[in-house]
DNA sequence: GGGGCTATCCCTACAACGGG
DNA sequence: CCCGTTGTAGGGATAGCCCC
């Protein structure tokens, strides 16, 4: 609704929230106005209210935004709020320990300094190649655990790496033997320490070294600033909202799959589907609508009937009961 | 620890039969 | 004729075992 009004203002917004937009200074207080009718107390508590003011928005996809000062060449952020946003970036460990405290503040200086070409690429590849980006997790499943077999061998309880502890890990950058080198490392707090010790290949498990294993930060910066914005078209200035077509439907009920491996594995698209309300559909089919719907034998319905009947249970792998699946459920 | 073999289980296809 | 039931056969997946 705020994008709509902006545009019947003649004007644009530069990002927003879910209770918040970032909208040129003469058009707020017309904007808040507008939502005030809105307003469900019986007191006039203004809905939205003029917060920030003239401050430069600087942009470079979703979550990735920094509001800040700009004047006589010198970029400054607000000093009682963090005004700047390191999403995708804050699952780093702090690489200068024990000198910069606020290194996200110091990172997106020097993101806006490359802007503002008081810097170069060159200059941040200097001031951040000897550094790493590493992360640190936690042992959260028996299969992160189980990474740890080969170091934790004939190590005494206390040195190895134990459930719910923090490990290290760096980004992939080299490939051997068709695959890539995750390294992964007991935790530390000098946490780029680890580059120069000894680690486990997370995907073999062998016991490498080697700095040229680790992603240096200044990749991981400049790939950051050029990541592009992908849910609008365009490139740079304001982009256009993208269109969305449908072109199929996942049914989603309340039992998740593989629950267990969920912290490790949340790359595709989580479905869930409701074993339940499966069961029951497929006990209501009639051997004619099983036929319909692929099942070509009245045995094979009568099988999977009795063995939810039976054992309480479904196999959602099996050939015949995916054809029933894809159709009752869409 | 990996590869190959085998027993076993699960699942589906097909046939036959009986009841409504 | 439709539906449910039962028996049999065979394919595929998997666990367990052996060997190297």
């Amino acid at each position: 609704m705020a994008e709509a009004r902006l545009k019947e203002l003649g004007a644009i917004h530069a990002y927003m929230d879910t209770d918040s937009v970032f909208v040129p200074p003469d058009k707020a207080q017309e904007l808040a106005e507008f939502f005030q009718p809105l307003n469900p107390y019986n007191m006039d508590i203004p809905l939205l209210k003029p917060e920030k003011k003239d401050l430069w928005f600087y942009g470079i996809a979703s979550k990735r935004y920094a509001l800040y000062y700009y004047e006589n060449g010198k970029i400054k952020f607000m000093e009682d709020e963090r005004s700047y946003k390191l999403h995708g970036l804050g699952h780093l460990t702090n690489p200068f320990p024990n000198s910069v405290e606020d290194w996200q503040a110091e990172i997106w200086q020097d993101i806006l300094k490359l802007h503002y070409r008081l810097i170069t690429e060159r200059d941040i590849e200097e001031k951040y190649s000897n550094l790493y980006a590493i992360s640190q997790l936690t042992v959260s499943t028996s299969i992160v655990l189980s990474r740890f077999k080969k170091l934790n061998e004939r190590k005494p309880w206390k040195e190895q790496i134990k459930p719910f502890n923090f490990f290290l890990v760096s980004f992939q950058v080299i490939i051997e033997d068709d695959k890539a080198v995750k390294p992964l490392a007991p935790f530390t707090k000098d946490y780029q320490k680890i580059v120069y010790e000894p680690f486990i290949d997370y995907d073999s498990g062998e016991v490498k070294e080697g700095s040229q294993y680790f992603k240096p930060l200044s990749r991981t910066i400049l790939h950051y600033v050029e990541h592009m914005e992908n849910k609008f078209d365009g490139d740079i200035g304001v982009l256009k909202r993208k269109h969305i077509q449908a072109e199929g439907l996942v049914y989603i009920g309340k039992e998740a799959n593989n629950i267990e491996d969920q912290p490790l594995d949340v790359i595709g698209a989580q479905v869930f589907v409701n074993e339940e309300e499966i069961k029951q559909k497929i006990l209501g089919l009639t051997p004619e609508e099983a036929r319909k719907l692929g099942v070509k034998h009245r045995s094979t319905l009568k099988r999977m009937k009795d063995r939810i009947m039976k054992d309480g249970k479904i196999s959602l792998d099996t050939k015949e009961v995916k054809k029933l699946l894809n159709r009752i459920l869409t």
